[in-house]
DNA sequence: TCTGGCACTCGGTAGGATTGAGTGCCAGAA
DNA sequence: TTCTGGCACTCAATCCTACCGAGTGCCAGA
């Protein structure tokens, strides 16, 4: 005979039912909207409860206990702690953005025109602007590009450029010094190897080379092992911010406007959290659940930009722990579903 | 008989004596270094004035006549006006920067790596830190560079791809599209001759191109014309904005941190702001002087990146009011010669 | 022309009273 | 047992008042 697993985790099995949960959702709501402390009247007067003041009282009072409550001093009503967020997230919150804002962004990033970095950073000044709240895309540089034409340039002294053209119109440059002379023949002989060997695969495919005598062939070798090796990574991610100054408005501190300022210009951090997030497979971090000192006050909502079934970006939005969590979550589940579908057909037709 | 210019401009010329200008250059500085209006006791105290306070304040109600100062409320103390700054600037503040300071910037600019934007990106960012505002670099995207190698690349649809190889190791590249169709050969000899036109040139040489009858020939002039017109502007301003979060520090309000924010983040703002000022032979607009509302709480420091006598850009730092002119001035200018110095060079080899 | 002295002004701070939003608790109703 | 109205209580925020002192303007004498 087999016990049956409890339906309800832990978390939840600290007796939060319906009406407790419904209290939860109307203070995380009101406070959001007014940064203030919520009482049982306010409760009380919103949609959706009954029960009277000394009643909400009580479940006040059993929230708190239960940590997703908490009071500034005795005579002021409840703020959400991190838990009354969390909770929120992942049970009360499921809210969506206006119709309209969805259109918006949807038709916005069909018609968004230019190269892929110019997309991505008008997209994240498009997503601030409707969300009102900075916005962060970590998307790849190029997608599933192959090699359409190659040249070599010989600027003396063993320097040499390699020059690829990618199917997406797109060109890479990359140099590389030699540790031997080369004549302009031995260069120009190299450039048609070279094409013989690229041109139609990926920077990321990878064949057998032959094994090297001639000086064209060692060139040839040298300029494929670093295009392999160097190609690649500048393929990577590209990092864009959007609506830097919205973060003036999201605060309600210099200190900590200073703070968000600060992640927002070392890209690397941003995009290292936003990894962490997806890699545990969440989409929300709240206050001080990444552990990142500095933005403790802060939440970060990212969505994964998969194109192909893999992991090749994200879509982020930074915000207080006040912040709209439903809105926010559908917008940057918008913006990255459009654009990831916008970026399968462009690997398509690559 | 001609008359004499008098040797004062009518500004000065209101009753500046040495000791009202030491008087204003100490409420000034302290109040640039406080934050706080400033009294007769505070300046009896600051060095090389020797006068009593009683002496001091008859000469602060003169230069609050004048409109140099001005007093927040009776019991106050003075506070510089726009024109109080402006006079402080042009005749008092030569300040500069410290000589470890100055080291710091010129062995930075010197050894920064790389391409030309991650050059500017890197020194803006560094003098940012120097001078704790944030600072902004407006330079050419290329310098003096020469075609070194041309290609075609046929994408089909009668869509071609131009890739430009520059002498200074940059690449360009550029799409025509055209109206009517080519062969593969016409492709390759279009290319042929447009290595022989354009390799050696700038793309701001014009030359006289023969009359058009085969189809190479009409590829090679639409490329041609392209290429003058379009590659031209691409060489043109690279805009960069470092040390962003010093906004938070520079001022004292969110509602003006936000302005400012927003204002950095529209580039054309700066970068017309900038020219704006410099074609004014000016290197400091304080306050409302440049008519920009939004920057109205701001100062604007400038210094013209000079390349073969040319304006070729800009460097400069956004602060409030009451910013350290000579220092930030002092940094200003560093940079800005420094930078043109290495692009000089830069330009020489290319 | 400069300076010390003096009365005056007024923002900032500190203490004290008042207010009111909000609570916890309890006894009675459902 | 659960809900509700009533009630006493708490405490941040607000307002008022008094006071302090930095700083002024003015004036008479050096």
């Amino acid at each position: 005979m087999t016990r049956r697993a409890p339906l309800t985790t832990p978390e939840s099995a600290d007796d939060m039912d319906a009406r407790k949960a419904a209290v939860l959702a109307a203070v995380v709501t009101a406070h959001i909207e007014t940064a203030h402390p919520v009482g049982s009247q306010t409760i009380h007067d919103s949609a959706g409860i009954t029960a009277s003041p000394a009643t909400i009282r009580s479940e006040l009072v059993a929230l708190e206990r239960s940590g997703y409550l908490q009071q500034p001093h005795t005579s002021a009503g409840r703020v959400p702690t991190e838990k009354g967020y969390r909770y929120f997230v992942d049970h009360l919150g499921r809210g969506k953005l206006s119709p309209p804002k969805v259109q918006q962004l949807s038709t916005f990033i069909g018609s968004v025109q230019g190269e892929l970095k110019s997309v991505y950073e008008q997209i994240s000044t498009k997503l601030s602007d409707v969300t009102r709240y900075p916005a962060v895309i970590v998307g790849p540089g190029h997608i599933n590009t192959t090699v359409r034409d190659a040249h070599l340039v010989d600027f003396g002294q063993r320097r040499i450029l390699i020059v690829l053209t990618m199917s997406d119109m797109d060109v890479q440059k990359l140099t590389i010094s030699l540790d031997f002379d080369v004549s302009t023949q031995d260069v120009s002989d190299a450039a048609q190897q070279l094409k013989a060997i690229l041109i139609g695969t990926t920077v990321r495919d990878r064949i057998e080379l032959p094994a090297v005598s001639t000086n064209p062939a060692r060139l040839v070798r040298h300029a494929v092992e670093t295009i392999w090796s160097e190609a690649a990574d500048s393929e990577g991610e590209q990092v864009f911010v959007g609506g830097t100054s919205k973060v003036a408005d999201s605060f309600d501190t210099l200190e900590t406007t200073r703070q968000v300022l600060d992640v927002l210009e070392k890209q690397l951090v941003i995009v290292s959290l936003f990894k962490d997030l997806l890699q545990r497979g969440a989409s929300v971090s709240i206050g001080s659940e990444h552990g990142y000192l500095p933005l403790a006050e802060c939440a970060v909502v990212v969505a994964p930009l998969m194109i192909d079934g893999q992991h090749a970006g994200a879509v982020g939005l930074l915000g207080p722990t006040r912040m709209k969590y439903g809105e926010a979550i559908a917008a940057a589940d918008v913006v990255s579903e459009q654009l990831a579908g916008r970026l399968s057909v462009e690997a398509q037709r690559g």
